[in-house]
DNA sequence: ACAAAAGTGTTGCGCCTACACCCATGC
DNA sequence: GCATGGGTGTAGGCGCAACACTTTTGT
């Protein structure tokens, strides 16, 4: 009766893809089927056991890679979920979330066993992990309002448009363009490049890079390793 | 070797007690002096096993009344330290951190065993524990100046003025009192009694309570259980 | 009367919002 | 030319920092 709690890792993954008919971007985020009991063929965050030799973060990563193929562009841990009573035996759960970027994830797995799902449009969860998904979405929606975060979307060279949108996909509200403009361009958090995107109907907008010397976000003492 | 990871929960605790010199408030934590190796008499935070059948908050406020003796005002859970090498053995360390009342602590347990330090005069401690100490630090400072946790710190009822030395003492400058008073009392954070703060050679101050409908924090769609 | 802290008034600066306006490109 | 988004200018409002000033107590 005395056994072991044991560790999970699980790791919400968001990603922005463009919405096949209007072309809007939307959050997206991939399911794992559940392939035994509980919940079996319910749809539930991608994770795995901790193994003794690998780090919470390391764990993370790897079932990320497992289900995504890609490697995350930012990650952080969320939570440590742990009430008795969240799965039938005693599990606590380290649970991550990581954004990747759109264009390296609009190929991969997307098949019987794993599936992106709009996280607006998405079915019931197993376990506590609709729960889990609110709560990376919150954090997600703060933090973008007050770090550099939604970078981590977005290829290497982008537009401010194209910046704006992956706000505004996150936020769920427009913003103003020029307002954005300055907010942005006026730090040092992006920096100008010579080149421009050209191609679309209308005046080449200038392409920036992210700052390699600042990080996505500011966790304060607690640098990345 | 294949032994199973072992789950520990550990407590920063954070109280503001009066300098006995010049009564300048500071903030202090109780450490636990360890029992055996490794790190034998160290210091270090206090904590314990997760027992099966205890979530990760009751294991951490359980902690909390073994030292301390009190109940948290708050109470809010810090990170999740699992690095392989964080000990000899693999122990992965669900931490929280929480604020106690300066009055209930200030005849507590300060013996052989059990010490309240200033957290910025303090011994070198065990394991990686500096490293977490100074993140509940910094988590405490960032909060307390967008939410109302500094009240956590306080007696049930109190004067502005008492609220700022919280304030003060916590980031660690003086702040405007004739601004500090318009951001607090302007707001529904605290709601004004009709008692007064006599004693003191000068004007009475009014006494003011923590608004019980709202929480320290908002801790978004995590809701305290 | 004086010191000390409670509490109010006021002013200036900076940031943010809203929106008008010009620029450069494809068609 | 016209439509479209890129990019700049600017005026109003709000909030905050700084600090002068009045109020009420103890000694």
């Amino acid at each position: 009766m005395n056994e072991p709690i044991r560790l999970a890792v699980s790791t919400v993954i968001l990603a922005l893809h463009p919405d096949p008919e209007t072309g809007a971007l939307v959050l997206r985020t991939p399911l794992v089927r559940r392939q035994r009991e509980p919940f079996l063929d319910s749809w539930a965050l991608p994770g795995g056991w901790v193994h003794p030799d690998e780090s919470l973060e390391a764990s993370a990563a790897t079932s990320l890679l497992d289900t995504t193929g890609v490697r995350p562009r930012y990650l952080e841990q969320l939570y440590a979920f742990g009430d008795v009573d969240r799965a039938p035996s005693r599990v606590v759960s380290i649970v991550y979330w990581a954004l990747v970027g759109g264009r390296e994830t609009i190929a991969v797995p997307d098949d019987f066993n794993v599936r992106w799902f709009r996280v607006d449009d998405r079915p019931r969860l197993a376990f506590d992990h609709d729960r889990i998904l609110e709560y990376a979405l919150w954090r997600l929606r703060n933090k973008v309002s007050y770090s550099r975060i939604a970078q981590g979307f977005l290829p290497e060279r982008f537009t401010l448009a194209e910046l704006r949108a992956a706000h505004e996909a996150v936020l769920g509200r427009p913003l103003d363009p020029a307002n954005f403009r300055r907010q942005i361009a006026g730090t040092d958090q992006v920096l100008p490049t010579d080149a421009m995107s050209t191609g679309g109907r209308h005046r080449p907008a200038r392409l920036y890079r992210t700052n390699p010397a600042l990080g996505f976000a500011d966790n304060g003492p607690l640098s990345p390793r």
